[in-house]
DNA sequence: TTCGAATCTGAATACTGTAAACTTTTAAAT
DNA sequence: ATTTAAAAGTTTACAGTATTCAGATTCGAA
Protein backbone atom coordinates (compact mmCIF):
# COMPACT_ATOMS: atom_id res chain seq x y z
CA UNK A 1 0.00 0.00 0.00
CA UNK A 2 2.87 2.03 0.50
CA UNK A 3 4.71 0.73 -2.25
CA UNK A 4 2.53 2.85 -4.88
CA UNK A 5 3.56 5.97 -2.25
CA UNK A 6 7.35 5.13 -2.71
CA UNK A 7 9.25 6.97 -5.04
CA UNK A 8 10.72 4.97 -8.00
CA UNK A 9 12.36 7.18 -10.63
CA UNK A 10 13.21 10.75 -10.35
CA UNK A 11 9.89 11.80 -11.45
CA UNK A 12 7.55 10.32 -9.09
CA UNK A 13 4.78 9.96 -11.50
CA UNK A 14 1.79 11.02 -8.89
CA UNK A 15 3.13 12.99 -6.57
CA UNK A 16 0.70 15.18 -6.28
CA UNK A 17 -1.81 12.91 -5.02
CA UNK A 18 0.55 10.87 -2.94
CA UNK A 19 0.97 14.05 -0.85
CA UNK A 20 -2.39 13.67 0.10
CA UNK A 21 -3.05 10.43 0.83
CA UNK A 22 0.02 10.23 2.79
CA UNK A 23 -0.89 13.43 4.76
CA UNK A 24 -4.23 11.71 5.44
CA UNK A 25 -2.17 8.67 6.74
CA UNK A 26 -0.02 10.65 8.84
CA UNK A 27 -3.42 12.34 10.42
CA UNK A 28 -4.74 9.47 12.13
CA UNK A 29 -1.03 9.08 14.21
CA UNK A 30 0.13 12.47 14.33
CA UNK A 31 -1.29 15.84 15.61
CA UNK A 32 -2.05 18.66 12.75
CA UNK A 33 0.72 20.70 14.66
CA UNK A 34 3.11 18.21 13.81
CA UNK A 35 2.71 17.37 10.50
CA UNK A 36 5.51 19.18 8.85
CA UNK A 37 6.03 19.70 4.79
CA UNK A 38 9.70 18.08 5.79
CA UNK A 39 8.47 14.61 7.42
CA UNK A 40 5.75 14.43 4.70
CA UNK A 41 8.31 14.84 1.66
CA UNK A 42 10.62 12.15 3.73
CA UNK A 43 7.89 9.70 4.68
CA UNK A 44 7.58 10.08 0.36
CA UNK A 45 11.42 9.86 -0.06
CA UNK A 46 11.03 12.54 -1.77
CA UNK A 47 13.06 16.20 -1.68
CA UNK A 48 11.82 18.54 1.21
CA UNK A 49 10.82 21.41 -1.96
CA UNK A 50 9.18 18.96 -3.75
CA UNK A 51 5.93 20.02 -2.80
CA UNK A 52 6.06 23.31 -4.31
CA UNK A 53 5.72 21.70 -7.54
CA UNK A 54 2.27 21.18 -7.08
CA UNK A 55 1.57 23.50 -4.44
CA UNK A 56 1.82 27.56 -4.43
CA UNK A 57 2.28 26.42 -0.32
CA UNK A 58 1.46 24.68 2.52
CA UNK A 59 -2.04 26.40 2.76
CA UNK A 60 -2.53 25.11 -0.37
CA UNK A 61 -1.74 21.62 0.39
CA UNK A 62 -3.72 21.36 3.44
CA UNK A 63 -6.59 23.13 1.52
CA UNK A 64 -6.24 20.17 -1.04
CA UNK A 65 -6.08 18.16 2.12
CA UNK A 66 -9.32 19.58 3.90
CA UNK A 67 -10.96 19.09 0.63
CA UNK A 68 -10.53 15.62 0.78
CA UNK A 69 -11.69 15.26 4.25
CA UNK A 70 -14.78 16.76 3.35
CA UNK A 71 -15.07 14.05 0.43
CA UNK A 72 -14.35 11.43 2.47
CA UNK A 73 -16.94 12.46 4.96
CA UNK A 74 -19.80 12.60 2.69
CA UNK A 75 -19.22 9.48 1.31
CA UNK A 76 -18.78 8.03 4.36
CA UNK A 77 -22.30 9.26 5.33
CA UNK A 78 -23.50 8.44 1.65
CA UNK A 79 -22.75 5.05 1.82
CA UNK A 80 -24.52 4.94 5.53
CA UNK A 81 -27.97 5.86 4.23
CA UNK A 82 -27.78 3.97 0.94
CA UNK A 83 -30.09 1.08 1.70
CA UNK A 84 -32.26 3.57 4.36
CA UNK A 85 -35.82 4.02 3.26
CA UNK A 86 -37.60 5.65 6.14
CA UNK A 87 -37.17 9.22 6.40
CA UNK A 88 -36.65 9.90 10.05
CA UNK A 89 -34.21 6.82 9.62
CA UNK A 90 -32.29 8.67 6.84
CA UNK A 91 -32.07 11.63 8.33
CA UNK A 92 -30.44 10.06 11.74
CA UNK A 93 -27.90 8.41 10.43
CA UNK A 94 -26.98 11.01 8.35
CA UNK A 95 -26.16 12.63 11.72
CA UNK A 96 -24.42 9.38 13.28
CA UNK A 97 -22.38 9.17 10.07
CA UNK A 98 -21.40 12.77 9.93
CA UNK A 99 -20.32 12.91 14.34
CA UNK A 100 -18.86 8.88 14.00
CA UNK A 101 -16.58 10.60 10.78
CA UNK A 102 -15.34 13.04 12.85
CA UNK A 103 -15.22 11.21 15.83
CA UNK A 104 -12.81 8.65 13.87
CA UNK A 105 -10.84 11.39 12.48
CA UNK A 106 -10.63 13.59 14.88
CA UNK A 107 -7.20 15.20 13.64
CA UNK A 108 -8.31 15.23 9.69
CA UNK A 109 -11.70 17.19 11.11
CA UNK A 110 -10.17 19.50 12.88
CA UNK A 111 -7.85 20.69 9.92
CA UNK A 112 -11.04 20.52 8.15
CA UNK A 113 -12.41 23.25 10.31
CA UNK A 114 -9.18 25.08 11.02
CA UNK A 115 -7.81 28.44 10.78
CA UNK A 116 -5.30 27.61 8.37
CA UNK A 117 -8.40 26.50 5.66
CA UNK A 118 -10.84 28.89 6.60
CA UNK A 119 -9.78 32.22 4.96
CA UNK A 120 -10.28 29.95 2.00
CA UNK A 121 -13.73 30.84 -0.14
CA UNK A 122 -12.47 31.44 -3.33
CA UNK A 123 -10.74 27.83 -3.23
CA UNK A 124 -12.52 25.85 -5.57
CA UNK A 125 -12.38 22.43 -4.78
CA UNK A 126 -12.58 22.97 -1.15
CA UNK A 127 -15.48 25.23 -1.65
CA UNK A 128 -17.59 22.63 -3.19
CA UNK A 129 -16.55 19.41 -1.20
CA UNK A 130 -17.53 21.77 1.86
CA UNK A 131 -20.86 21.62 1.13
CA UNK A 132 -21.59 18.57 0.67
CA UNK A 133 -22.06 17.33 4.31
CA UNK A 134 -24.30 19.77 4.99
CA UNK A 135 -25.99 19.39 1.19
CA UNK A 136 -26.69 15.51 2.06
CA UNK A 137 -28.23 16.68 5.47
CA UNK A 138 -30.69 19.03 3.31
CA UNK A 139 -31.91 16.81 1.40
CA UNK A 140 -32.60 14.14 4.22
CA UNK A 141 -34.30 16.96 6.46
CA UNK A 142 -36.47 17.85 3.16
CA UNK A 143 -37.64 14.48 2.79
CA UNK A 144 -38.55 13.95 6.27
CA UNK A 145 -40.06 17.58 7.09
CA UNK A 146 -40.77 19.60 4.12
CA UNK A 147 -42.79 22.18 5.59
CA UNK A 148 -40.06 22.86 8.06
CA UNK A 149 -37.02 23.86 5.77
CA UNK A 150 -36.60 26.70 7.47
CA UNK A 151 -35.26 25.08 10.82
CA UNK A 152 -32.34 23.14 8.33
CA UNK A 153 -30.01 25.58 9.40
CA UNK A 154 -30.66 25.11 13.02
CA UNK A 155 -30.45 21.28 13.48
CA UNK A 156 -27.14 21.59 11.35
CA UNK A 157 -25.54 23.91 13.81
CA UNK A 158 -26.77 21.50 16.38
CA UNK A 159 -25.42 18.35 14.87
CA UNK A 160 -21.90 20.12 13.81
CA UNK A 161 -21.76 21.94 17.51
CA UNK A 162 -22.51 18.59 18.77
CA UNK A 163 -19.40 17.43 17.26
CA UNK A 164 -17.08 20.09 17.52
CA UNK A 165 -17.78 20.11 21.17
CA UNK A 166 -17.34 16.67 21.34
CA UNK A 167 -13.90 16.33 19.91
CA UNK A 168 -12.86 18.96 21.85
CA UNK A 169 -11.20 17.04 25.21
CA UNK A 170 -12.36 20.32 27.54
CA UNK A 171 -15.84 19.95 26.90
CA UNK A 172 -16.42 16.28 25.18
CA UNK A 173 -16.88 14.49 28.41
CA UNK A 174 -19.14 17.10 30.03
CA UNK A 175 -20.81 16.98 26.67
CA UNK A 176 -21.36 13.32 25.97
CA UNK A 177 -21.98 12.24 29.23
CA UNK A 178 -20.20 8.69 28.58
CA UNK A 179 -22.58 8.42 25.16
CA UNK A 180 -21.05 7.13 22.36
CA UNK A 181 -20.93 9.39 19.09
CA UNK A 182 -24.29 7.28 17.84
CA UNK A 183 -25.95 7.38 20.48
CA UNK A 184 -25.54 11.81 20.77
CA UNK A 185 -26.23 11.71 17.22
CA UNK A 186 -29.49 9.68 17.96
CA UNK A 187 -30.89 12.35 20.63
CA UNK A 188 -29.76 15.26 19.22
CA UNK A 189 -32.22 14.40 16.10
CA UNK A 190 -34.76 13.22 18.21
CA UNK A 191 -34.95 17.01 19.72
CA UNK A 192 -36.35 18.11 16.65
CA UNK A 193 -38.92 15.27 16.07
CA UNK A 194 -41.86 16.83 15.01
CA UNK B 1 -3.40 52.78 28.66
CA UNK B 2 0.04 51.39 27.00
CA UNK B 3 1.89 52.98 29.59
CA UNK B 4 0.79 50.27 31.93
CA UNK B 5 2.01 47.98 29.89
CA UNK B 6 5.61 49.81 29.20
CA UNK B 7 9.11 48.76 30.70
CA UNK B 8 10.79 51.53 33.04
CA UNK B 9 13.19 49.50 35.06
CA UNK B 10 14.86 46.33 34.84
CA UNK B 11 12.57 44.55 36.25
CA UNK B 12 8.72 45.01 34.38
CA UNK B 13 6.74 44.66 37.44
CA UNK B 14 3.57 42.72 36.04
CA UNK B 15 4.99 41.24 32.59
CA UNK B 16 2.56 38.28 33.26
CA UNK B 17 -0.36 40.33 33.26
CA UNK B 18 1.01 42.82 30.35
CA UNK B 19 1.93 39.61 28.02
CA UNK B 20 -1.76 38.26 28.65
CA UNK B 21 -3.56 42.22 27.78
CA UNK B 22 -0.98 43.06 25.51
CA UNK B 23 -1.90 39.43 23.69
CA UNK B 24 -5.25 40.00 23.71
CA UNK B 25 -4.94 43.72 22.68
CA UNK B 26 -2.90 42.37 19.42
CA UNK B 27 -5.31 39.65 18.25
CA UNK B 28 -7.75 42.65 17.71
CA UNK B 29 -5.91 43.26 14.47
CA UNK B 30 -3.77 39.98 14.19
CA UNK B 31 -4.26 36.75 13.03
CA UNK B 32 -3.72 34.30 15.80
CA UNK B 33 -1.27 32.05 13.78
CA UNK B 34 0.93 35.55 13.35
CA UNK B 35 0.74 36.26 17.14
CA UNK B 36 4.85 34.99 18.09
CA UNK B 37 6.44 35.53 20.83
CA UNK B 38 8.94 37.78 19.85
CA UNK B 39 6.50 40.25 18.29
CA UNK B 40 5.06 40.16 21.44
CA UNK B 41 8.16 40.76 23.59
CA UNK B 42 8.97 43.64 21.24
CA UNK B 43 5.48 45.07 21.67
CA UNK B 44 6.15 45.41 25.44
CA UNK B 45 9.92 46.03 25.05
CA UNK B 46 11.08 43.44 26.90
CA UNK B 47 13.64 40.58 25.96
CA UNK B 48 12.24 37.74 23.35
CA UNK B 49 12.96 34.88 26.04
CA UNK B 50 11.14 37.18 29.16
CA UNK B 51 8.14 34.97 28.37
CA UNK B 52 9.54 31.65 30.24
CA UNK B 53 10.11 33.04 33.27
CA UNK B 54 6.02 32.85 33.73
CA UNK B 55 5.14 30.43 31.24
CA UNK B 56 6.65 27.25 30.67
CA UNK B 57 6.10 27.53 26.68
CA UNK B 58 4.06 29.24 24.59
CA UNK B 59 1.08 26.44 25.18
CA UNK B 60 0.76 28.19 28.62
CA UNK B 61 0.75 31.19 27.56
CA UNK B 62 -2.42 30.87 24.86
CA UNK B 63 -3.64 28.83 27.69
CA UNK B 64 -3.90 32.11 29.93
CA UNK B 65 -5.22 33.95 27.02
CA UNK B 66 -8.05 31.57 26.02
CA UNK B 67 -9.16 31.48 29.74
CA UNK B 68 -8.84 35.50 29.95
CA UNK B 69 -11.45 35.21 27.17
CA UNK B 70 -13.42 32.71 28.44
CA UNK B 71 -14.06 35.08 31.33
CA UNK B 72 -14.89 38.34 28.99
CA UNK B 73 -17.09 36.37 27.43
CA UNK B 74 -18.75 35.08 30.44
CA UNK B 75 -18.39 38.59 32.03
CA UNK B 76 -20.15 40.07 28.60
CA UNK B 77 -22.89 37.70 29.25
CA UNK B 78 -23.57 38.44 32.49
CA UNK B 79 -23.49 42.48 32.31
CA UNK B 80 -26.05 42.06 29.52
CA UNK B 81 -28.39 40.28 30.80
CA UNK B 82 -28.34 42.12 33.90
CA UNK B 83 -31.58 43.63 33.89
CA UNK B 84 -34.06 41.40 32.25
CA UNK B 85 -36.22 39.19 34.42
CA UNK B 86 -38.30 37.79 31.85
CA UNK B 87 -36.92 33.85 31.61
CA UNK B 88 -37.36 33.95 28.05
CA UNK B 89 -35.66 36.85 27.25
CA UNK B 90 -33.32 36.59 29.46
CA UNK B 91 -32.27 32.92 27.70
CA UNK B 92 -32.42 34.62 24.53
CA UNK B 93 -30.15 37.30 25.66
CA UNK B 94 -28.01 34.79 26.52
CA UNK B 95 -27.38 33.44 23.03
CA UNK B 96 -27.29 36.67 21.49
CA UNK B 97 -24.42 37.61 23.88
CA UNK B 98 -22.56 34.59 23.20
CA UNK B 99 -22.98 34.82 19.54
CA UNK B 100 -22.01 38.83 19.45
CA UNK B 101 -18.63 38.36 21.69
CA UNK B 102 -17.30 35.93 19.36
CA UNK B 103 -18.67 37.98 16.30
CA UNK B 104 -16.52 40.97 17.94
CA UNK B 105 -13.86 38.84 19.17
CA UNK B 106 -13.02 36.63 16.14
CA UNK B 107 -9.48 35.88 16.70
CA UNK B 108 -9.64 35.22 19.94
CA UNK B 109 -12.64 33.00 20.34
CA UNK B 110 -10.52 31.23 17.44
CA UNK B 111 -7.92 30.83 19.83
CA UNK B 112 -10.33 29.93 22.58
CA UNK B 113 -11.82 26.75 20.75
CA UNK B 114 -8.32 26.21 18.89
CA UNK B 115 -5.92 23.07 19.02
CA UNK B 116 -3.57 25.01 20.82
CA UNK B 117 -5.66 24.89 24.10
CA UNK B 118 -7.76 21.97 23.39
CA UNK B 119 -5.54 18.92 25.13
CA UNK B 120 -5.53 20.86 28.35
CA UNK B 121 -8.39 19.73 30.04
CA UNK B 122 -6.08 19.68 33.53
CA UNK B 123 -5.25 23.57 33.37
CA UNK B 124 -7.03 24.45 36.28
CA UNK B 125 -7.79 27.98 35.38
CA UNK B 126 -8.40 27.83 31.47
CA UNK B 127 -11.24 24.23 32.79
CA UNK B 128 -12.60 26.49 35.15
CA UNK B 129 -13.27 29.39 32.74
CA UNK B 130 -14.25 27.25 30.26
CA UNK B 131 -17.23 26.05 31.60
CA UNK B 132 -18.71 29.45 32.40
CA UNK B 133 -20.33 30.58 29.81
CA UNK B 134 -21.92 27.36 29.72
CA UNK B 135 -23.14 27.69 32.83
CA UNK B 136 -24.80 30.83 32.60
CA UNK B 137 -26.99 29.58 29.61
CA UNK B 138 -27.71 26.68 31.96
CA UNK B 139 -28.89 28.44 34.34
CA UNK B 140 -31.05 30.99 31.71
CA UNK B 141 -32.74 27.52 30.62
CA UNK B 142 -33.38 26.08 34.01
CA UNK B 143 -34.82 29.61 34.99
CA UNK B 144 -37.34 29.36 31.84
CA UNK B 145 -37.82 25.33 31.15
CA UNK B 146 -36.61 23.57 34.58
CA UNK B 147 -38.70 20.54 33.17
CA UNK B 148 -36.60 19.86 30.15
CA UNK B 149 -33.13 20.49 31.23
CA UNK B 150 -32.26 17.00 29.49
CA UNK B 151 -32.36 19.45 26.24
CA UNK B 152 -29.59 21.67 27.93
CA UNK B 153 -26.70 20.26 25.89
CA UNK B 154 -28.43 20.06 22.36
CA UNK B 155 -29.69 23.47 22.55
CA UNK B 156 -26.47 24.68 23.56
CA UNK B 157 -24.71 23.20 21.15
CA UNK B 158 -26.99 24.54 18.71
CA UNK B 159 -25.76 28.00 19.39
CA UNK B 160 -22.09 26.92 19.92
CA UNK B 161 -22.38 25.61 16.42
CA UNK B 162 -24.01 28.23 14.81
CA UNK B 163 -21.34 30.90 16.49
CA UNK B 164 -18.86 28.72 14.98
CA UNK B 165 -20.03 28.16 11.55
CA UNK B 166 -20.48 32.02 11.55
CA UNK B 167 -17.07 32.85 12.48
CA UNK B 168 -15.87 30.77 9.47
CA UNK B 169 -15.88 32.41 6.26
CA UNK B 170 -16.54 29.25 4.22
CA UNK B 171 -20.05 28.60 6.01
CA UNK B 172 -20.82 32.00 7.36
CA UNK B 173 -22.45 33.75 4.52
CA UNK B 174 -24.59 30.44 3.53
CA UNK B 175 -25.13 30.23 6.77
CA UNK B 176 -25.85 33.95 8.65
CA UNK B 177 -28.17 34.90 5.08
CA UNK B 178 -27.25 38.74 5.54
CA UNK B 179 -28.62 37.72 9.47
CA UNK B 180 -26.70 39.84 12.29
CA UNK B 181 -25.32 37.59 15.08
CA UNK B 182 -28.55 38.81 16.97
CA UNK B 183 -31.34 38.00 14.67
CA UNK B 184 -29.34 34.67 14.26
CA UNK B 185 -29.55 34.48 17.78
CA UNK B 186 -33.10 35.36 18.54
CA UNK B 187 -33.84 32.61 15.70
CA UNK B 188 -31.64 29.97 17.57
CA UNK B 189 -33.56 30.24 20.74
CA UNK B 190 -37.05 30.81 19.19
CA UNK B 191 -36.39 26.97 17.28
CA UNK B 192 -37.04 25.98 20.74
CA UNK B 193 -39.85 27.78 22.12
CA UNK B 194 -42.32 25.97 24.07
C1' DT C 1 23.19 44.66 54.69
C1' DT C 2 23.38 40.39 52.85
C1' DC C 3 21.81 36.50 50.47
C1' DG C 4 18.70 33.75 47.94
C1' DA C 5 15.09 33.78 44.86
C1' DA C 6 12.71 35.87 41.18
C1' DT C 7 13.16 38.16 36.93
C1' DC C 8 15.23 39.54 32.73
C1' DT C 9 19.02 39.38 29.03
C1' DG C 10 22.02 37.41 25.33
C1' DA C 11 23.75 33.90 22.70
C1' DA C 12 22.96 29.49 20.68
C1' DT C 13 20.16 25.58 18.74
C1' DA C 14 16.90 22.93 16.15
C1' DC C 15 13.06 23.15 13.37
C1' DT C 16 9.98 25.39 10.27
C1' DG C 17 8.20 27.29 5.54
C1' DT C 18 9.92 29.20 1.46
C1' DA C 19 12.77 31.26 -2.48
C1' DA C 20 16.36 30.73 -6.05
C1' DA C 21 19.32 28.41 -9.18
C1' DC C 22 20.13 24.10 -10.98
C1' DT C 23 19.48 19.18 -12.83
C1' DT C 24 16.79 15.58 -14.64
C1' DT C 25 13.04 13.74 -17.02
C1' DT C 26 9.01 13.95 -19.95
C1' DA C 27 6.46 15.14 -23.97
C1' DA C 28 5.65 17.41 -28.05
C1' DA C 29 7.22 19.59 -32.50
C1' DT C 30 10.12 19.52 -36.14
C1' DA D 1 14.88 10.37 -34.53
C1' DT D 2 16.38 15.03 -32.76
C1' DT D 3 15.60 19.02 -30.71
C1' DT D 4 13.54 21.81 -27.42
C1' DA D 5 10.67 23.67 -23.94
C1' DA D 6 8.06 22.68 -20.02
C1' DA D 7 7.33 20.00 -15.93
C1' DA D 8 9.14 17.76 -11.86
C1' DG D 9 12.57 17.21 -8.45
C1' DT D 10 17.10 18.52 -6.03
C1' DT D 11 20.31 21.37 -3.60
C1' DT D 12 21.46 25.21 -1.16
C1' DA D 13 20.30 29.02 1.45
C1' DC D 14 17.66 32.15 4.39
C1' DA D 15 14.53 34.26 7.65
C1' DG D 16 11.42 33.34 11.33
C1' DT D 17 9.95 30.38 15.04
C1' DA D 18 9.97 28.27 19.91
C1' DT D 19 13.06 26.89 23.23
C1' DT D 20 17.37 26.10 26.28
C1' DC D 21 21.04 27.64 29.04
C1' DA D 22 24.39 30.43 31.36
C1' DG D 23 24.77 34.74 33.22
C1' DA D 24 23.34 39.53 34.72
C1' DT D 25 20.13 42.34 37.38
C1' DT D 26 16.84 43.39 40.75
C1' DC D 27 13.73 42.48 44.62
C1' DG D 28 12.40 40.87 49.24
C1' DA D 29 13.15 39.10 53.37
C1' DA D 30 16.36 37.69 57.10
Amino acid sequence: MAQALKKTSYHHGNLKEALVETALEMLKTLKPDDLSLRKLAGQLGVSQTAVYSHFKDKTALIAAIAAHGFHDQARYMTDRIRDIKDPYLRLEEIAVAYMQFAFDNRALFQVMFSRDVQDLPEHAELSLNAGKPYSLFAAAWSRYRPDHAHQMPFIWSMIHGQTVLMCDPKFGPAMSRGLSPKDLAQKSIQVFKG
